[in-house]
DNA sequence: GTGTGATTTGTTAGCGTTCACAATTGGACG
DNA sequence: CGTCCAATTGTGAACGCTAACAAATCACAC
């Protein structure tokens, strides 16, 4: 591999030159310039990032630790955060989380100082998550998904209350009194945020929140309690916490010979590429990932220019009303 | 930070012999072994990695080249990669490419080589990619997934054309004899190996291989298909490409009033977590996508180790038999 | 011409580590 | 008690780059 020194020689100039060739220095002549640049081609020469981040103290990596990251979710936001990251030149280098608890959450980040990145997203949905980033002091910019960026960790989030609302007003303005909730574990940052929505969005129209079950965001925990509101019929509508729980309900009450949207209208949550073609086609709210993960990396770029700023940005949901809602009965 | 220097003048020896200890070599007594490691400790000394990989010339850093990040099939094996290559002392870098094609490869291949990566795990389902990775000479190990260890590219692959023949064979001893396949696009690798599989397996009985059409594996082709193949029924029993088509097609049988499996039975490929709970639970062939990352991962080390060695890995698929299968009637 | 300031180029040192080699220490043995 | 060999420790240089400073060059006005 050639070296700086190479280009220079060949170019007749000293490494310096290049260097600040490189560098887009001002104050290279233009004919200088084009000389180096022409013996940078000829040699097919790269610069050293190991020398250069030796001299410099920057990686210009960034480290985004995530767990879910089979989901639609977390994997579209990694998609975002990764073309914002290379668009402004930096690296991406990820650390999966198997299981998310503290001491797993810390192993990930002495991972990533020991790699020396220049700032870490996080994009790990438990609430558990914020508190122990709270007590590490990374010494570098820290970006979590669903953050409201205290305590030194910037945040972006999608504004998922707001979007439970959108959903539960939806079916009050079909009608619907009787507004039943799936939610995701309240341990789960987005668990709690949608839970929030609907409880708000029933009180504000007086309604009692009554009726709440949770499951684990699997089609499986979906299923299951399916099958016991088919036997219990309570509410004529429920909003569900996510597609995939939503998927499972439908199959139960499909099993159960309960209609949708006959007998129960259903919303779900996410808007997966798959959601349109459920039987029925579900109601959802969708979120946008890969602009959550642009717009981490838009904090994160801050964070590194000043140093220590904190900020915080938000996304807006948008209700997307397929077959699976209508009026009661 | 603490540097090398630091840690040896609080234990009260040479830097040199500090760096023998973090590296685990022998002939350093145990007393000063154990005087450096606790002033390791004590001062809190993480390795600088630039410093590092200047001299040995070795990152510690896999570049995974990826796309359709959000899928299944793609986001496990990455997963499996990222968990043997964490497991192994490797960093993990990734480039997810939003479009597939030549230009795009060649791009990301460069930008892992301006990290000098110290080889590239490929997963990118496309045959093309295999042609592009073969001008390419990365100059460090590549590892396609896919790949069949040609032209100095190691390969990992799951056996597609042997699950292909696994479904087909399923629903030939159900006794179908008119069975067709949806297959995905043909210039994906795993689209071309499930035809091929469905195709063998029929012949192997006998049979003509004259039902097939070509989706994009969405749902949305699969409903499109669904909706065609509903009309004309000339097929008894559908081996489908991926179970997200297999879901839109599901979705377009249930609309026109075709049965599954009373009328028709259906088989998709991938398992995902979902398909339990499709309308019926589909019948499908399960992948260990995560295995096959590591798999990568053990080609990688290998390619790493002995410099020019390609090798090739395959795993095997697994029929999950659920509702959507059943006898012809 | 010559002085002056701005522009362009070159020189030197150092980032933190490992490698190759040199120096020291310790123990066994005659 | 000296010799020799192995085990342990230390020394200096190098990896390829950028930052800080020094030197050279140029343009322009007087």
């Amino acid at each position: 591999m050639p070296r700086l020194e190479d280009v220079a020689e060949r170019a007749g100039v000293s490494h310096q030159t290049v260097s600040r060739v490189i560098n887009d220095h001002p104050n290279v002549s233009k004919g200088t310039r084009e000389r180096v640049e022409a013996a940078i081609t000829e040699l097919g020469y790269r610069r050293n990032t190991a020398a250069r981040s030796l001299v410099t103290r920057r990686s210009q990596t960034i480290g985004v630790l995530a767990s879910e990251l089979a989901q639609y979710g977390p994997a579209n936001t990694l998609l975002g955060v990764e073309q914002a990251a290379r668009d402004a030149g930096y690296f991406v280098s990820i650390a999966a989380l198997r299981t998310v608890n503290r001491e797993a959450i810390l192993d990930a980040v002495r991972h990533f100082l020991d790699q020396s990145v220049d700032g870490i997203v996080v994009i790990v949905p438990h609430s558990e998550t914020l508190l122990a980033l709270a007590e590490v002091n990374a010494g570098v910019p820290v970006v979590a998904v669903g953050s409201l960026g205290d305590a030194s960790v910037s945040g972006a989030m999608v504004d998922q209350k707001h979007g439970a609302e959108l959903a539960v007003r939806h079916l009050l303005d079909q009608g619907h009194r009787r507004i039943g909730h799936v939610a995701g574990p309240q341990d789960w940052i987005d668990g709690v945020a949608r839970a929030e929505g609907w409880s708000a969005a029933l009180r504000a129209a007086g309604l009692e929140d009554d009726l709440l079950v949770v499951g684990d965001w699997s089609a499986g925990s979906g299923y299951d309690i399916g099958r016991k509101l088919a036997a219990e019929r309570t509410a004529t509508a429920l909003f569900v916490g996510n597609d995939q729980m939503a998927l499972g309900l439908l199959r139960a009450f499909s099993e159960a010979g309960v209609r949708v949207p006959g007998d129960v209208s259903v919303v779900g949550f996410d808007d997966q590429p798959e959601s349109g073609y459920f039987t029925p086609p579900l109601t959802t709210v969708r979120q946008d990932f890969e602009e959550l993960g642009r717009r981490c990396m838009d904090l994160m770029l801050d964070g590194i220019e000043d140093g220590q700023s904190v900020g915080t940005t938000v996304v807006e949901p948008e209700l997307v009303v397929r077959r699976s809602t209508s009026a009661p009965v």
